[in-house]
DNA sequence: CGGTGTGAACCTTTTCACAGCA
DNA sequence: TGCTGTGAAAAGGTTCACACCG
């Protein structure tokens, strides 16, 4: 229950505070608050109110206060939340404290932008660095990092102290590139190839898979489609398979 | 309720067939199975059962079951799916059976990652179109197609009849780009810029922010470095600040 | 008065477990 | 017998509305 803390009592040693199971999707959208926070602050801004940090952030103001009484955080009532210290606890939070090492495997095309994509950086990580399998690519240089060879990994993922793996291979390769990272002690994987990880418990895995988020706007487009198409037409009989399937597959709707 | 449709009671008019609002975590799941049927179908199963497709596409039978029972789907009990009717069957419904024209804004970095991308061509879309709003990329190459300055953007919306957009410009362009793209006719948003875009009713964002993913994982690193870390100490009292925040910064857990 | 923190209601999603069909 | 389709229960998330504090 209450994570509710009265100042002046510090804790001790190695502690680690009280990290309680935040719900997944407050921790999904605490980067989206920390970002906007980040905003405000340059901006200066000193202190925000639900309502306004809600809306840099593109969500509803209960929802906003729901994620950050989880926290524990104070607001001041009548004020809002202070935003230098709300980014504070939130990058304690998010673990963002120290730099986290990231190795990136597949400087393919993909692998190639993301290891010069400099939001890493800016944001809590440093990319430590990047490997592939294929000769050709090995030794080339982006962004001040040598690609190495995936050989390389068990002796550079403990130098660097890698705990966290982003796969940006062809799917092909990925299961076994996780099986390596896993094998090195990462216990995160960021996976862009579009395949379906298998991983030990404990190991968590993130899936960003970019011709599926254009599916899902492409269900969308289908169905606006659909819906202003209805009202209008007078038209012939397209339709109505069994398990509503069209067997005409049709000229998407009519309109547009 | 029932989606479904009894063969021959065919539907009227420019109907388009049941695209009965499906939930929204069923949609986004559907794009999964998919792909985990192209690869049954690749491998020459004929039929799957759910509970093979469940692995492939890395959720559980009875989830599954249910997302396929919400699109009137017909398995066969005892046998299990079709394979081949049932691609054709989320095909439709996610809007695939047309190949979608894309614009992509902003070839930077990432853009330029996105538009060698080949998952998109491969998985229903067409980039038709790439702009960027700096005049030393306009004129480049890439993957046969010419970058475009973003003033051209109305006269190609029309000619390609684009309706989703890809923004991959920075932060600071992207409302500005989002409002353009509305503006002609795009009612489809796919948004890698880390920001919050705003745009009128009927038009669909979706984010894609890979330093929020990364984040995301932080939080569980950072979260099991604290649950392992805690068991081994002896003693002290680690624990609970109000709020649960650490006022001592600390540097993270022990391990490591 | 303004705005946070939060119980309670509501809705969505997941999971269970089994009836019923091939 | 095997596996789908689906009610019903459980869990998880969101929204409401307001008590309470600065």
């Amino acid at each position: 229950m209450s994570q509710h803390r009265h100042p002046g009592a510090p804790r001790r040693a190695g502690a680690v505070p009280a990290l309680p199971d935040l719900p997944e999707a407050t921790v999904a959208r605490l980067p989206e608050y920390l970002r906007a926070l980040h905003n405000l602050a340059e901006t200066g801004h000193e202190t925000v109110s639900s309502e306004g940090l809600a809306n840099a952030a593109g969500v509803n103001s209960a929802k906003l206060r729901k994620d950050l009484s989880q926290l524990g955080s104070y607001g001041t009532r009548g004020v809002g939340y202070d935003v230098g210290l709300l980014i504070d606890q939130i990058e304690y939070v998010l673990g963002l404290t120290q730099r986290r090492a990231v190795a990136l495997v597949g400087v393919g095309n993909l692998g190639h932008a993301l290891a010069g994509y400099d939001g890493f950086a800016s944001r809590g990580f440093r990319i430590a660095a990047l490997f592939d399998a294929d000769q050709e690519r090995v030794g080339e240089e982006i962004n001040d990092l040598v690609v190495l060879h995936i050989d390389e990994l068990p002796r550079v993922a403990a130098e660097e102290s890698i705990a966290i793996g982003v796969i940006a291979t062809p799917a092909a390769a990925a299961q076994r590139v996780a099986d390596q990272l896993v094998a090195v002690g990462v216990t995160s994987i960021l996976n862009f190839a579009p395949c379906v990880l298998s991983v030990p418990d404990g190991v968590d895995v993130r899936k960003v898979d970019l011709a599926i988020e254009l599916q899902i706007l492409s269900f969308h487009e289908h169905r606006k489609a659909s819906l202003t198409a209805l009202p209008a037409a007078g038209g012939s009989a397209l339709t109505a398979l069994p398990g509503g399937l069209a067997v005409t597959e049709s000229q998407e709707a009519i309109g547009t």
